[in-house]
DNA sequence: TCACGTCCAGTTACGCATCT
DNA sequence: AGATGCGTAACTGGACGTGA
């Protein structure tokens, strides 16, 4: 019983998303002097009849979990508080090596396993802290280990705005990452399709960046002469999701720039106005300038403005601009971030 | 109102059969 | 042998309904 199960935890594609890590280094006791409190989802703090409880049972108590590097208990005050009334000079306890917000994670794992219950404030705080720590992690991932729905780790991260630039993908329960929004990769998927008919699915899938399963569905709706991008999501009307995933019905049909959904894009350039980096450079203007043309309000006015003869002539130059805005999010994900 | 369960369509990655 | 396409399990987030 000396080994410590982090196995749940989204596995990841890269090094910032690995989970924690347990190392059973086997249990050691520790003078207890030398342990530091718990960074712990707990609010209320230590419950004192339960530390006492513990303390008047007798025989051994499981061992306390530490993180190694900070020598903070991560699971286990009671049964410390319990030790320190046993009068005890050592206590035993298990490793854990791996980072701060790892061992907060673990923390909140142990604590909605067992012991005191958390509450829900406590929970969804803990939530909070493990999206931002964590942010590539999926919703049910984080609800996995906050003891949440993973509706409400969802409603959470709403509530957090869209000014976290988060990452475009989420790590799954599973490891698997998983786009929020696959329509770029559909776009591009189709025109490769268009271009190079003979390519292999693979192919495809790696120019485009999705999987060759996705391009399989890209290139059987374009068989089935539909268009390449999902229908709305959901059983009736569409959802935000939906509207993100797909140009607007009324802007011809065509495959339009492949931007949020309107509420999204006024939410998201509303941080960025914010933003003094942005703000308070001429280049920060004029890109602030470029994307508020793409605002819902203005596409309709745009449209009534252009002539009958001249309405080919601007959905060609559309998509070119459409074209280049994909290659410049592209180039924008690619740029190293802070 | 809020948290949560269910349903659904979309997505990934794995395994396997087939092809070159 | 390696590449390919297909079927599938397991997952995702959103819509919707329900109950406290």
């Amino acid at each position: 019983m000396d080994t410590v199960q982090a196995d749940t935890l989204p596995a990841s594609g890269g090094d910032a998303g690995r989970p924690p890590e347990a190392e059973d280094q086997g249990v050691q006791r520790v003078p207890i002097g030398m342990l530091l409190p718990a960074d712990s989802p707990r609010m209320s703090g230590e419950n004192l009849d339960h530390a006492r409880a513990l303390g008047a049972l007798d025989g051994n108590l499981p061992p306390i979990l530490v993180h190694r590097a900070t020598m903070r208990v991560i699971d286990g005050m009671h049964r410390l508080r319990a030790a320190i009334l046993q009068e005890r000079a050592l206590v035993e306890v298990l490793f854990f090596d791996g980072t701060p917000e790892d061992a907060f994670v673990v923390a909140v794992r142990s604590n909605c396993r067992h012991g005191l219950p958390l509450t829900l404030a406590e929970r969804a705080a803990a939530a909070a802290r493990i999206m931002i720590s964590h942010p590539q992690w999926s919703d049910r991932a984080i609800a996995s280990v906050a003891g949440l729905s993973s509706k409400t780790v969802a409603a959470l991260r709403r509530r957090a705005g869209a000014g976290n630039l988060a990452p475009r993908a989420r790590v799954g329960q599973d490891g698997r990452v998983r786009p929020l929004d696959s329509t770029a990769g559909r776009l591009a998927a189709s025109r490769l399709i268009a271009a190079t008919p003979q390519a292999s699915l693979r192919e495809i899938a790696r120019q485009a960046g999705i999987s060759p399963g996705t391009v399989r569905d890209v290139r059987a709706r374009l068989e089935r002469g539909e268009d390449p991008l999902p229908r709305a999501r959901g059983r009736r009307g569409a959802g935000a999701r939906a509207s993100r995933a797909r140009p607007r019905e009324d802007a011809g049909k065509a495959p339009g720039p492949a931007a949020g959904p309107p509420a999204d894009l006024g939410r998201v350039l509303t941080s960025l106005r914010n933003d003094p980096s942005l703000r308070q450079t001429e280049t920060g203007r004029l890109l602030l300038r470029m994307l508020e043309t793409h605002l819902p309000h203005q596409w309709d006015r745009l449209a009534e403005s252009v002539p009958a003869h001249r309405t080919e002539t601007v959905a060609l130059a559309a998509l070119e601009c459409a074209k280049a805005w994909q290659e410049f999010a592209a180039r924008m994900r690619r740029a190293p971030s802070p």
